[in-house]
DNA sequence: TTGTAAGCGTTATCAT
DNA sequence: ATGATAACGCTTACAA
């Protein structure tokens, strides 16, 4: 049988025959300020050892104010890509004392409400949200209350609050840049969630660039409508199956990238050859693939870092103005991508 | 500047001219076991929505010593497979109204230490760990205070908790068989950290199984130290470039494949033709591969549903003798594994 | 049908 | 150099 007694300030300030405000000061290291004498000090301390004494943070909070608690809200935990971000947000948090509680909201809004309405119930500090992405009162009303909370990869238009993000739209302009300089001119673009921030600014980067050369986008080469492999898979194959004549596919996601990839191989065309592949969010297994693909990376590290960083300069009361973080995308060139103008360096050197 | 103080019972029941007592009554439902009138019901209901009263869960637990916290703790939480894992701890953990403190040990026994005590500081009321898998005295003092928790995946030889896994030994062994039973005799083991549990069975399940077909283990052929895709990549690319006549891999995780494949590819081995391979550990990715990769799949989703209810069977004190689960692995065949039994009749292009 | 008061474990404000 | 006491917000005997 374990002992069942928790072992409080009380416990040990009875057996040494002292006060609670001793004990406690004393395991607060106050015992200067205080000017409690060594031999105290050292009792007490002893005593806190020997018991293996933990300070019931529950208690602290509730008489501090102050849980060191932040709240992370997640659409997806098992998604690499905010796996990633988790992992750096809980390290960074934990350097700085905090813990994390986690809301997986299954990328259900409700389960976003919810999960906001528990942590604050749970007077956690601030939060981290990657929102689901569709509805925004909830969000709003965390704004109106100014309280602490940082939006992170999905943003809402109608919202001011601080964030961090990649700047989707570079990215994709310049990935679709890289394709065009390599001669491609029909270009599909596998989208994600047409709703949702991320999407919305990946595609404006694909037209941009595409309409920066003077090529005109085909609305039926923008297909899909979500970011999971399935939608990838179905959108290759039909595309493929009706001879379209695209020469590379952008996909917008790594999983919608995984979906293609399998189509193209049902279809036997081989990437970076007959059909060039570029992918949005790179992810380790992209570069042990035949061919290595070709991959616009995010700084997922980053990103889980900054928003740790944006929320405690809230806590710390930094009034400054909302501040939005839009981070650079790096370009990793593999070989996924064909170079047309190689091939045929008939047609390819006037465009730039 | 928004409202800075907190709704509380006592501003509800100033409010209404009440006790603290009837409206903590009422918003707990308790209004038929104390015959509150209908009327204060009603007020108190609607001052409580009005308010957007939250109740503070600190005091709420301090007072109830009941915190409905649990505790996850994991060495990597961006590894897919524990993110997996995590996930579905989450969502079992918060149907029965419990939140999860997350906690990333980042392969380290120390911080894996410091959290324990973090999350018992906060009075998680139970843990769900997996634990780095070295040392061992840390998780024993929960077992000697018989602190609620449950280990998941790597298991230690010198514990008894409650634990779950999956049946490692016996995936390795039917996949080795089946490696067997496709006409292969020099199968590489290319293994994780040889001192946790997983990697142990699975190294025994592949000896047994070449055992139990009269090929005696070549110990050489048994290589690597870490669960990481570096080792996987090394190690192969030593055996085949000394011209090991290894004719298939068997890579004890999905990161050792993805590091193998890799090697593969910069060789020019054409895997399911020129030599095969199998991974334990399914990831979505691998089916996408051409070939696809045939592994050893585990039950994460299972895993992480059934370490909650086994947490949860003995917070309600179950104290039948301490269950383990060894959840069964499934084998996916795909195409990654070549027949030698069939090529056999016609080999021309073996050049190895 | 409702109120009073004690207590959960801690820290801060007075005292002494 | 140390102790008493109140308070954080809540629940629950015990009263009324």
């Amino acid at each position: 049988m374990a002992k069942k007694t928790l072992t409080t300030l009380q416990t040990i300030a009875e057996r040494l025959g002292l006060s609670v405000s001793t004990v406690s000061r004393v395991l607060n290291d106050k015992s200067d300020q205080y000017r409690i004498s060594a031999r105290t000090q050292h009792a007490v301390q002893d005593m806190a050892r020997q018991l293996d004494f933990r300070p019931n943070q529950l208690a602290r909070s509730l008489r501090l104010r102050k849980t060191q608690t932040l709240g992370l809200v997640i659409p997806d935990i098992s998604n690499p890509f905010f796996a990633q971000i988790a992992r750096h947000v809980e390290i960074e948090a934990r350097s700085r004392h905090y813990s994390i509680i986690l809301c997986d909201t299954q990328e259900s809004t409700d389960l976003e409400i919810e999960s906001i309405r528990l942590l604050r119930s749970r007077e956690v500090e601030g939060l981290i949200v990657v929102p689901v992405g569709q509805k925004s009162d909830h969000l709003k009303t965390l704004q109106a209350e100014s309280f602490p909370v940082v939006i992170v990869d999905r943003l809402l238009s109608d919202l001011d609050l601080p964030y961090v993000a990649s700047d989707n739209y570079q990215g994709a302009y310049d990935a679709v840049c890289y394709l065009i300089d390599h001669g491609h001119t029909r270009i599909a673009c596998l989208q994600g969630l047409p709703g949702t921030s991320p999407n919305q600014q990946r595609v404006r980067g694909y037209r941009d660039a595409l309409g920066a050369h003077g090529i005109v986008p085909d609305s039926d080469l923008i297909r899909g409508d979500s970011y999971g492999s399935q939608t990838g898979y179905e959108q290759t194959l039909q595309l493929l199956l009706r001879n379209s004549p695209v020469t590379a596919l952008f996909a917008l996601s790594n999983l919608i990238g995984l979906g293609a990839i399998r189509a193209l191989a049902e279809l036997k065309r081989r990437i970076g050859k007959d059909i060039s592949l570029l992918c949005f969010d790179d992810q380790p297994y992209l570069a042990y693939m035949d061919p290595p693909i070709t991959t616009v990376d995010q700084q997922n590290t980053e990103m889980g870092r900054l928003a740790v960083r944006l929320l405690f300069e809230q806590l710390a009361g930094q009034t400054k103005e909302n501040k939005g973080l839009l981070l650079p995308t790096q370009f990793i060139e593999r070989k996924s991508v064909n170079n047309l103008c190689l091939e045929r360096r008939d047609k390819c050197d006037s465009t730039h």
